[in-house]
DNA sequence: GTGGTCTAGACCACC
DNA sequence: GTGGTCTAGACCACG
């Protein structure tokens, strides 16, 4: 189990690990019934205090994600996988439009926008030297 | 001054605030020498706290966009334009780089992605029933 | 804002709170707008750790009961009201669901399990000596 | 020994466990002498930790209900009968008068009340399709 | 002033 | 061993 947080860049690190935990559910890494690392070992593990871990269980113990086996540990639920694809999808969506909504209101127009968007796209197949 | 705020989008409302004025800069609506309304004046017409207007404008300041004219009020400078230009293009193309990377990143390819974007243009400009 | 917490029942304190919360709001003595008490107020007043308040307000805010308005408090929603008076129907349906399929289950036929019942309303009607 | 145990609701393995023996013996299906299904066989049937059945166990001998002949097994003690029949009618008892405190409490009235429970015990004689 | 995040560490129930 | 609750206190963003 490998995540990558960064605690310096406004997302709070419990939501970093949830988000990174529903998107390996979502791409099957972690299927139903699989149980999740535990708090105190992924805590060591990415030098975090566990309660931060325990938050991000937490919240996807509430959102019906993941299940606690007393005593076992927290295990991945049946229709998590779909769950986790869909919440992926629609934020991923709401992204988008809100980066475009906010380009239109700037008062850039569809052709400017199309380019800006070409250029990244472009930018992401090659990324750039350094920044 | 009309300015739209939204504030149960996350973004502060002082940054939502500076974030139009500058933009209103950028397109030549306020021009170098043009006074800002005064703090109280917005905050009356907007419904908002003071200070977070105090807020929008001293940070238009620390960014050299205006300037404080005693006894007068504050004024945008001389080369605000460009810079808001600049801004406005840095910002919108690093909202929609963040966006597009976090979709690679989530495992849409280009043409996926493309389709979104089209779809959410479409509805940009005939907004839906209400959503 | 006077509340009962039992911290030697079972019930997480965080939970009895939000409970207790979301009953005033079904019966209307808090409506959409009001703000709850502030965290620190609240903790101060029952002499409760504030992050156990927070913890109960958090879980709030996720069933979309309150809303944070920045810098401000925490205010009761619009559907508010509704969601709380359909929340707690459940859970008192459930709980005596619950009662009854067990006392089924132990063995108990229907006219004894009414004789309980009887017996139990009237004791609430009229509260026995002492225990 | 068949025994219906349902991990997610809250109650403890080990006291739905204990609990059913209980019951068990207060109708006479287990009586005086009678010896307990081993720890591991148990275990094995219900496909449960160990651990979890001696734990059930540990508490009906120290409730002594059952007692140990070493060597031999878990026997049902001579008084337990009673003891049991007591036990389960207390424990029927509170649930249910936990349940119509809660209601009354939560502003329901006995009418509203009855209503629920008849609609719960028929319910219980014909099962819904699902739910 | 407000809520929100994070750390640190104690204690509990369950398996 | 597991997760869950609670306390205590620091720090931050927002109004």
């Amino acid at each position: 189990m490998f995540f990558h947080v960064d605690t310096s860049n406004g997302v709070p690190v419990y939501e970093q690990i949830a988000r990174q935990i529903k998107y390996r559910i979502a791409d099957g890494l972690l299927a139903p019934g699989d149980l999740l690392p535990s708090v105190r070992e992924l805590a060591r593990e990415l030098s975090i205090n566990p309660n931060t871990i325990a938050r991000a269980y937490r919240d996807l113990s509430s959102e019906e994600i993941v299940e606690s086996l007393s005593g076992v540990g927290l295990a991945v639920r049946s229709g998590a996988r779909r769950a986790c694809q869909t919440q992926r999808r629609q934020l991923l969506q709401q992204q988008i439009a809100t980066a475009l909504r906010d380009s239109v209101q700037a008062g850039l127009d569809t052709d400017a926008i199309r380019k800006l968007i070409d250029t990244e796209l472009a930018r992401l197949k090659s990324p750039p030297h350094s920044s």
